[in-house]
Order: C-alpha cells, then structure tokens, then sequence
DNA sequence: ACTCTTTTTAGAATTATTCTAATTCCGACT
DNA sequence: AGTCGGAATTAGAATAATTCTAAAAAGAGT
C-alpha cells in the first residue's frame, strides 16, 4: 500500500469520526506502517521528527491518541512501563520475549477467539479480547520477527 | 484460611527464594488477601498504613515486587496507568469493565489455556499467558464481582 | 477577509515508580 | 549477652511517562 493510499484510509477515518486529517496525523501513522514494530511515544516522536523537524512530542501523543480513538491503531500495556503502539489491526496476540524485550505479532484465527470467549458467563459481554504470551522465542524466530 | 495459614505459606515460600519474612511483607500479603481486588501499590500503601502507620510506601513497593518473584501474587498491567496487584493464583483471565472500571477474575479452563497455546508456530516457548477482556458487565454480575 | 472551531505547541504539572544513602533489624557466631 | 554482616526498611530525591494549560497557528465555511 502506497503512503497516498494509507493517507486516504486515515482521511477517511478521521472524517468518519469528525476529525481533519493533517499533516502531523499523517507523519505518525506513515511511521507506525512503515516500521511494523511496536514503538513507544518517545520512539515514534524520534521517528518522526526525522521527517518533521518541528513536531512537538505533545502533538505525537495528541496523534497516536487520536489514531488509537479511530481504530486505526492499538494501544498495548503489558508491563509496567510505556504504552507501545501497534499499528496492525488483524486478530492477533502478543509475544513478547523476556530475553530481548523484543514483542511478536501472533496471528489469532477466528477459532481459537472464539473458543476463548467460552469462557465468559453469562453477564459479560466483551468488546475485545487481548491476548499476550511470555516466554522465550528461538534464534531462528528472531531473524523474523 | 487463617492468617496464621497464610503467613506460614508466605514464610515458606520466601525462604524457598533465600528472603526473609518480616512484619512489614506479612502485612501486605494479609491485605491482598483480605480484601480480593486489584489494588494499585498506593490503595495497598493506604490499606496497609491502617495496620501499620509507620511503613513507607518506598516498602510497600519492594514488598510487592518481592511477592511478585516468590509467585504469590501476579503484578497486571491492562491500561496505562498504575500496575495492579492480583492475589488469585489460579490460572484466571481479567475482564475490565469500561463502563466502572472494575476488574473481574474468569476462571479459565485447562482446556483453553490449551487451546490458546496452539496458536504458538514453532520456535515460540510460552511460560505465561495473560488474557483480559474488555467490555461492559451487566448489573447483575457486578453485585458478585 | 472574518469568524469560529480544531489542532498544534512549549513548557509546566502530575503521577507512578525507582533510586540513594542512611538507619534499623535480625540471625549467626562467638 | 555482644558483635559482625547482610538484609530490609525508610524518607526523600530523582526519574520517566504522560497529561494539562494556555497561547498561537491553521483550516473550513460564510
């Protein structure tokens, strides 16, 4: 997808929910698509002032916020410490690795959220799901990522 | 289970990490028990100071990382904000609800830990898995809790 | 061009947590 | 009982992440 095309989706986005599009929106999400990685605040300003010298850090956590309210992106907290930004919106779990600190996207099929939500009685109706796993990833797994 | 109870676990399993029990970490387990929240380290602080006004939230920390390693109580982190503190040591997910903000243990069965176990490929070795939902509880739910 | 609202901005403020260095506690050994 | 040494506690300072505030800039619509 072309950085165009991605910018049209967030105009659409953000027009669905009132917003403008604008050009600091628009930096932030490219550098969310184009490292598919899960970056901190801190990181993603760093990432950004590279193409936008004159960002404020307010204004990247202003962004991320507004992009976490549209669906664009997720907002993932699972350890004490920043919150990290995951800009891919399939079904999927966290690995994150206890070794590296380095986090793995898990694909979740349809299947398995749905047996997960089995689990639930009845009076608890849930609009989502996260799932994150702890462990250890091997040599092979972390040349891919 | 008495207090008693609990304190000759929380001895045994502190030396079993070469720790020591003291006044000071028995009191802080009892108020986890006592009351089967989730509190943050400044609602255990408070709790805790009704028991023992002179301990200082600097220890309050340190106790509950302490109990954190000897697998006595679960450290979570769902949001951005302050960690939560979990004294249910079975195999539970969290249900957040958005609405109250209150937190619910789920029990979940051996055969979904399973089930989401499969979702690994190969080369990930998982020693924990962490689930949480989000979502709305009806009132009914809410008066058990 | 003018107005009104939205967005951005810098810096201050707040919150949660960790660090530091001094003191106290406690068990082991004499 | 007295001393030594490591472990634990403490108050307060320091740090890190995030939010707040108030002012300036940017847009969209008339």
């Amino acid at each position: 997808m072309s950085t165009t095309a991605n910018n049209d989706a967030l105009s659409q986005r953000l027009a669905d929910s009132g917003l403008r599009s604008t050009p600091q929106r628009e930096v932030v999400y490219d550098v969310l698509l184009k490292k598919r990685d899960h970056p901190t605040a801190d990181e993603v300003f760093a990432r950004v002032k590279s193409e936008m010298p004159t960002i404020s850090l307010a204004t990247v956590y202003n962004c991320l916020e507004t992009l976490v309210q549209c669906d664009l992106v997720r907002a993932v907290n699972f350890e004490r410490g920043p919150t990290r930004y995951c800009p891919n919106l399939r079904p999927h779990a966290h690995f994150h690795d206890e070794k590296t600190g380095r986090t793995y996207d898990i694909d979740l099929p349809p299947a398995i959220l749905q047996s997960v939500n089995t689990v639930l009685p009845s009076g608890f109706d849930a609009s989502s799901v996260e799932i994150t796993f702890r462990g250890q990833a091997s040599a092979k797994v972390a040349s891919i990522g």
